[in-house]
DNA sequence: GTCCGTGCCCAACAGACGTTTGAAATATAC
DNA sequence: GTATATTTCAAACGTCTGTTGGGCACGGAC
């Protein structure tokens, strides 16, 4: 009588084992890589038995992607990003496209899903078409397009890299903030909330296709809304 | 007498065993990451037994940690940045800062080197102290410094936004370059060789300042030198 | 009631991992 | 030459990995 037969760590009401081991596997491999991670750790977060990741994924490859495949479907609200309604001024859309970027790279709906996607990103693999396709492609045209209306005698090849350099200061607070505490400070970082920063990469975008005053010119913050 | 002494695999007359263990750890370490490599593995490409990797560095942490000082011993003629006479305006400090800083990302001294130390920066570890303190830091601070030059008027929280904002152009070509052939396709990005990007970053980020001409205002290129 | 399929658990598997052992081989000092 | 320290070797160690086969409990069909 002393066995019960529910699960025994976490709520057993909430979802079944399938979705818990989602779960749990998603943080794992989240904080600690596809390798870093084991199956027995991932279970016993989960409450769930070890051969559980076998049978409901087929393995732990099988697991790492419908992972990966979930968390792209928990943060991707990328897609929802606030149309704007036709007739906005492409300089109005660039600011809003910067604006929901850094949004959601400071503060993103699941933490742990976008450190996951992240960490497919650095190195892909295994998943990262699905999350290239459903999640990262579909936002880079859309900056594209954005610039292509600001910018329509531009080449394709300055076109491009004019898109890397507003999306390369966007990422550069989520994919390099560890090393940027080492380098200045965790104060110094932190100084640099979201606000501050769609403000600055706003301005910095903005003056560097001459539809703002340079950074630095005018003491008075006067960027983005 | 069949039994030969000498090292089975890879060049005799090259470094030690301990110096092929370093640059055989460094390679696997590079493309696998720690948990990937496996000391058998490194040993076999060494030409060294498995006891080795103990021997000459304690254990296979010990090894990585080597190697990735190795690393930044090999790529970190970092530090060697032309040194611009006194007298030299800022801006030209910032081109040549940027266009060094470019051509080291696009053509590092070594390959592997530079994966190394890009993998350990991506989640610190282990070793990132020593990247950072040697390889990193100088180069931060002089573009802070360099900026500050140019900005004497701007608060501390921007001026580290700005330099975030330099870095995070130049960086994004080489922690992101595979997603984005994903993306856009291998020749697309292929066609931003360093030259291109050089030229771009810099109008990019002299604009934004204030000190040349937006991206896009002139069809001549007219960016760096 | 019996039957069968689904979901889950226990225990064990074979393999790979990093590390250690103790001796053989080499280099160095005398 | 002998004596000593350093380096390399093959083989095994214990541990942890992902995976699996067999069995237990529950569900609806009949």
């Amino acid at each position: 009588m002393a066995r019960t037969r529910r699960p025994a760590a976490p709520a057993a009401d909430g979802p079944d084992a399938r979705g818990r081991l989602l779960e749990a596997g998603q943080a794992a491999f989240a904080d600690r890589g596809f390798d870093g991670a084991t199956v027995r750790d991932i279970c016993r977060r989960a409450g769930v038995n070890i051969a559980g990741v076998t049978y409901h994924f087929g393995g732990k490859e099988g697991l790492y992607v419908e992972a990966v495949k979930h968390a792209h479907t928990c943060a991707a609200r990328m897609n929802d990003f606030p149309a704007p309604p036709p007739g906005t001024p492409p300089v109005e859309k660039l600011r809003v496209f910067i604006r929901e970027m850094v949004a959601r790279m400071h503060a993103p709906a699941s933490t742990t899903a976008m450190k996951l996607m992240m960490r497919e990103m650095a190195d892909p693999g295994r998943a990262a078409g699905v999350v290239v396709d459903e999640f990262i492609r579909p936002v880079a045209f859309a900056l594209r397009g954005i610039l292509r209306e600001l910018l329509p005698g531009l080449d394709e090849p300055r076109l491009l890299a004019t898109g890397f350099s507003v999306i390369g200061q966007i990422l550069f607070y989520r994919q390099n903030r560890p090393v940027s505490e080492l380098i200045f400070g965790k104060a110094a970082v932190d100084a640099l909330d979201a606000g501050l920063v769609t403000d600055h990469v706003t301005r910095f975008t903005l003056a560097a296709l001459g539809l703002a005053e340079p950074v630095g010119s005018s003491p008075r913050r006067g960027g983005t809304a």
